[in-house]
DNA sequence: TCATTAAATTGTT
DNA sequence: AACAATTTAATGA
């Protein structure tokens, strides 16, 4: 299978543990728009992105609809929930057509009470996704078009949640208004000014990074007021 | 492989 | 929201 490659934490794995894994290993392909996990749901899966791209958000719920953040391929996801063994707390959905990975709840506890490197993976994924969550509070308050686009960005092409999505990520300027929550036009707009300060490339259907700490600076510095 | 056509995406108003 | 221009994908010879 061409697609394990693509599961960053089987790598850490002895050669039994990882034997188990892919035995449990499901993989399955989302429509547009399909939603896989719903708002208070137990949760049975810890979910990955092998292709496409997911949303994860809270609309349906009561109140305003809040999009926490996109899944672009190589992400995992769930595994707060999972450790808790609770119901999910948002809404993922397809925002195109994707090849979605997950393991069982079991096997998941299986692999933490055994594998330090798994630990290892979970600890990272859950540190470096808190600290996107507080960036992206800071700037949705500044309410800064240019730099939610530019966070946005930031965020998909995180090297060590998204592995799979290296320089070029495919989303396209709808998707991406639909994840951060403006108009496509406003997004073109963002886009074309980031492409100026040579921060990103447009390319159809997808984004080229060009400069990731310049565009992680561009959003702190713009959140500040400068 | 190439040309033609349809569909998707982008840029602009 | 609507439009034109551009790029990609699909089709068939």
């Amino acid at each position: 299978m061409a697609e394990l490659a693509g599961i960053p934490w089987l790598h850490g794995l002895d050669a039994n543990e990882r034997a188990v894994a892919v035995d449990d290993l499901k993989v399955v392909s989302v429509a547009t728009g399909e939603l896989l996990c719903r708002v208070g749901r137990p949760a049975t899966f810890w979910f990955g992105v092998i292709d496409g791209l997911l949303k994860m958000s809270n609309d349906t719920a009561l109140g305003i609809p809040i999009t926490f953040t996109g899944v672009p391929p190589g992400g995992w996801f769930g595994e707060g929930t999972v450790i808790k063994r609770e119901a999910y707390r948002y809404n993922i959905q397809a925002l195109r057509k994707s090849v979605v990975a997950g393991i069982g709840v079991e096997t998941f506890h299986w692999l933490v009470d055994r594998s330090i490197p798994f630990n290892r993976f979970i600890t990272q994924q859950l540190n470096e996704r808190l600290g996107q969550f507080i960036a992206a509070r800071e700037i949705d308050r500044m309410g800064d078009p240019d730099a939610r686009v530019a966070r946005g960005l930031a965020a998909l092409f995180h090297p060590l949640l998204y592995p799979g999505v290296g320089s070029l990520l495919r989303i396209t300027q709808q998707e991406l208004g639909y994840l951060v929550g403006l108009s496509r036009q406003r997004v073109n707009e963002a886009l074309q000014a980031l492409q100026d300060q040579a921060l990103i490339r447009i390319e159809y259907g997808g984004v080229r990074v060009l400069d990731l700490d310049g565009l992680r600076r561009h959003m702190q510095r713009v959140a500040r007021g400068g």
